[in-house]
DNA sequence: CGCCAGGTTGATTTCGCTCAAGCAATGTGG
DNA sequence: CCACATTGCTTGAGCGAAATCAACCTGGCG
């Protein structure tokens, strides 16, 4: 009612690149236009906190451009990056708005990223009119959950060396660049050391593990620039039956 | 409409001993009835599968009695168990129900236990006019996720012994029975080579640590029956500083 | 009775962690 | 513009927890 400076572009969600990625399209237009007028988008940049662990819930914030992740800080106090990134489409903390919690990590844009706030009370007026919202958000805690589970126990049954291979092949398919020659480039989203914390290993070890594929001559690495020559045999590695 | 002989006790679910710790409670009289009409009762014996890795998912199973696991085969034909057990009042395989997906694990009963079975049509229907349900079930899935989540990063951060001691606090909770001077007597529900599976570790690791433990006079381990003579330090082990 | 799954124990190896040092890139204040 | 701290990354040496391999024990059970 009078806002004279935006904080960033407020498209209209219909027009969002993203829209059809989020659990929000599907709903009747008069609830998406509140949902536009009340909704606040801006942009952080990479580094920049959105909310802190510990900090109460007062709504939910719907990834629109950049990669957002969780961190949360273990025993020792070392910042540990959660494997769950938030790629645009993603909308992040409706799990503790639903649970009634408090915000269990704190989320930080690991690029810059713009990002719409959604707000505690107006989310739970459009779940109530719009069961069909709550369901696909519980959809998506679903596949997170089976996610987690699996992930579990691949942590526990595979080397290290395997779980950053399946790491770097899951990055590819968000951020690798296709070449002709079959050779994929793929530029990491984070630092050495969260990947580290992803994969509860030390990043020691994750160095040394880089260098072995290095010499192996199944990918390149420099700096955050990784280029796997033989995508194939990195596949073979981590199943050599050839199961899916 | 003309079952003559009904599996197992058919209960209203309003006199279920555990219906005021499930999901299901809560809705209205109407939909009550309509559960209770299409709900099919029946008694697993110990070892017997309830549902197959792969299947495809019919429903979900509201466990009234007893205890249930759930299975996978790893790459290398092992099978194991996964840490999350169901006890009398969980509703098991709403998950891949509501992720589209088909059964993840193969769900045993680990004990002689009376399941009902809530198919998934019905499940939908509930739903979709009972949206506390959905969010009751949401609460349910986070708080799953949270734990897996938890335990991905414990897993890495701790040795076995401190996962062990952790694992048998837990189960106290479930079937410990206390005795006059501190102690608590547990009844461990699963074999050791279960024990082994769930916290990602091999079946020799799980005797050596036992050993130890014992040897420590933490506790005293005969078969499935575990004595534990010392809680305070079993504590103090998983926490030395006391954060809670 | 012999069989077999579950469990224990021992010897050996290996993977990843710890500790420690050094290096490059970036930033900051004088 | 340079001295300096900081942060991220790499490398080496050594260690330790748990896996692996292998043998053997135990208690059901057909």
């Amino acid at each position: 009612m009078g806002d004279s400076k935006a904080p960033a572009s407020q498209t209209d969600c219909i027009f969002c690149k993203v829209f059809g990625r989020t659990e929000w399209s599907g709903m009747s237009a008069a609830d998406m236009a509140k949902l536009n007028e009340a909704k606040v988008c801006r942009q952080f940049d990479r580094g920049e906190a959105i909310f802190y662990e510990g900090d109460e819930c007062r709504g939910v914030y719907c990834i629109k451009s950049g990669l957002v992740g969780i961190r949360k800080i273990d025993g020792e106090g070392n910042s540990v990056l959660l494997g769950r990134l938030g790629y645009p489409g993603t909308t992040l903390g409706y799990r503790p708005l639903l649970a009634g919690e408090c915000h269990r990590g704190t989320a930080e844009a690991l690029e810059d990223s713009q990002v719409c706030f959604i707000a505690a009370g107006l989310v739970r007026w459009l779940l109530e009119r719009n069961p069909d919202l709550g369901l696909r958000f519980l959809h998506h805690a679903a596949k997170d959950l089976g996610n987690a589970e699996e992930d579990f126990f691949q942590n526990a049954a595979h080397p290290l060396r395997l779980r950053l291979a399946h790491l770097l092949l899951v990055l590819k398919d968000h951020y690798g660049e296709n070449f002709d020659d079959g050779t994929v480039m793929v530029e990491l989203p984070v630092t050495r050391q969260d990947l580290a914390s992803m994969m509860g290993a030390r990043p020691e070890s994750i160095s040394r593990v880089i260098k072995e594929l290095d010499q192996d001559g199944l990918a390149t690495f420099s700096g955050r620039q990784v280029h796997i020559q033989r995508i194939d045999d990195l596949l073979w590695e981590l199943d050599p039956a050839g199961e899916a």
